[in-house]
DNA sequence: CGTCTTTGACCCGCGC
DNA sequence: GCGCGGGTCAAAGACG
């Protein structure tokens, strides 16, 4: 599913996102130019045509530098961001490695008490968990969508976000079920390129659905470990929606619908149709003890573009696969067995609503956006990253994760309206490249609680405007995600809003 | 008429 | 080997 810390559109689109001012600029400039040559016939004329020629190149020259500058900005911000990767990545080994050692002693401790059914579900918190779905890992689709998931990472990685944007119905609808509404996810690791997403950690997901169905003889010692990898991440969600559905910006397709056990609600299976094979499946169903509360989980990686709308959900979804496999992958049978405790969630990364489930056939994160945020928690209710963010050393928390978190954050319907690209990849941006991370996230909170005031839809309060004009002028690398942002939203046509 | 949803049947994995 | 349950298929119906 999606996961692993994404790596969405990379490098290709960001530069095509540079090229695009530098072209606007070159087209405004021209008309200049050329229709100076028609109307030289006084030297008079001809003096100005000069002038304005070379104002044109002056101007022109002047572009390429920000283009340059902005070139150099986003090669920091991607250095940046493989650092904090690999740096995420040797925490959680290390982590790993203590869960292990102290398993034999006491086995799945913390999280027996908790565990109320057959999956052996580490419940890190405070949430309900879910009923824990489990898949059986057969997959009858033999879509070749694999293919498209298994190619190798280029190295680069989306710092941003889409923006979580509703569409108009679900929007207000979410709305109206109170703040908890409307988180988003998404489940497509790869938000803006198809194929170029996966990731070692990811790549049990990307695997086609015929090596995921290994005969269970074949496995013994290390093909164990092979078959952990080839089941797949799933990332369920639990949130307050009132919809059938929760909007996720994708376009789905149910094809089926189940009364499973344990839950007189049916549960429906959706297949994602904005590709005609895309692997992306999701399950939606209501929770037994509160209809209210609908809980969706997500299966497989897009392979293929996701709508602006859909890329926020994508990225905290496959940022939560992510740090599942990186976990499951490298776990022991033995860990598995009693249930594996995730190295973030042990060290409470994930925050209060979130639950992993690697027992299953299938593994399982649960993000819980049903409860109220934990007290410690120093910003908005019901953000587990920021509780995260406040908490611990943020330089622990993934980039992508913490994306996720923004994500959420941002999710308020339509808050963001047009101008929410730019946001959602300035907080991405700037939290994957920000030494000052704080500032980011107060911003942030700052944001969250002017949308649950204002709960405006379209344009963004000028106070918001304010205080991001503010973070900029103060942070440095802010305004590199700043203008990462924008770059990025002009190249895909999006950029009159965010154009200063 | 094309698209989407519904729904019973079927397939498959797993536990006993 | 059998039954159970989850997941998927595909025909039929509904809808715009």
């Amino acid at each position: 599913m999606e996961v692993a810390v994404e790596r969405p559109t990379p490098v290709k689109e960001e530069k095509r996102a540079d090229a695009k001012p530098e072209m606007a600029a070159l087209g405004s400039a021209l008309p200049i130019v050329f229709e100076s040559f028609p109307s030289t016939q006084s030297d008079a004329g001809i003096k100005q045509e000069q002038r304005t020629l070379e104002a044109a190149k002056a101007e022109m020259g002047e572009v390429r530098e920000e283009n340059e500058r902005l070139k150099t900005m986003l090669s920091r911000i991607v250095s940046q961001y493989h650092s904090l990767h690999a740096h995420f990545f040797d925490v959680v080994k290390v982590h790993e490695q203590a869960a292990k050692a102290k398993l034999p002693i006491a086995p799945a401790p913390a999280s027996a008490a908790d565990v109320d059914d057959p999956d052996d579900l580490v419940s890190l918190s405070l949430g309900k968990r879910s009923n824990g779905a489990r898949r059986k890992g057969h997959e009858r689709s033999s879509s070749s969508s694999g293919t498209a998931e298994t190619t190798a990472d280029e190295g680069q990685l989306s710092l941003g976000l889409g923006i979580a944007r509703g569409s108009g119905l679900s929007a207000d609808d979410d709305k109206a079920s109170g703040a908890s509404a409307a988180p988003v996810l998404n489940l497509s690791s790869d938000s803006s390129s198809a194929g170029d997403t996966a990731k070692p950690a990811q790549d049990a997901d990307a695997c086609p659905p015929g090596t995921a169905r290994k005969s269970p003889s074949a496995g013994e010692g290390a093909d164990d470990e092979v078959q952990q990898q080839a089941k797949k991440a799933r990332v369920s969600v639990r949130v307050k929606c009132n919809t059938p559905t929760m909007p996720d910006g994708c376009q789905w397709r149910k094809y089926g619908q189940k009364i499973s056990k344990g839950n007189p609600c049916p549960r429906a299976y959706y297949r994602c149709t904005v590709a005609p094979h895309c692997p992306v499946r999701k399950q939606v169903q209501r929770c037994a003890e509160d209809t209210s509360i609908l809980i969706t989980t997500y299966e497989g990686q897009h392979n293929h573009q996701l709508p602006p709308a859909a890329t926020a959900m994508a990225s905290t979804t496959s940022a939560a696969a992510a740090m599942l496999t990186s976990g499951s992958t490298s776990s022991s049978p033995a860990s598995l067995a009693h249930g594996h405790h995730l190295p973030l969630a042990a060290a409470g990364l994930l925050g209060p609503t979130t639950m992993v489930s690697t027992a299953a056939s299938c593994p399982t994160i649960t993000l819980d956006l049903t409860i109220p945020a934990a007290p410690h928690s120093l910003m908005h209710s019901s953000s587990y990253a920021a509780a995260a963010a406040a908490g611990y050393d943020s330089k622990a928390v993934p980039a992508a994760w913490s994306s996720g978190y923004l994500a959420y954050g941002a999710a308020p319907p339509s808050y963001y309206g047009k101008s929410s690209p730019a946001l959602g990849h300035l907080f991405g941006g700037g939290l994957g490249g920000s030494s000052r991370p704080e500032q980011l996230y107060g911003a942030q909170s700052y944001l969250q609680r002017t949308s649950s005031l204002g709960g405006g839809h379209g344009a963004v309060a000028p106070a918001v405007t304010d205080t991001l004009a503010k973070a900029i002028t103060s942070d440095p690398s802010f305004q590199t995600a700043l203008v990462a942002a924008i770059t990025s939203v002009m190249g895909r046509g999006g950029g009159a809003a965010a154009q200063k």
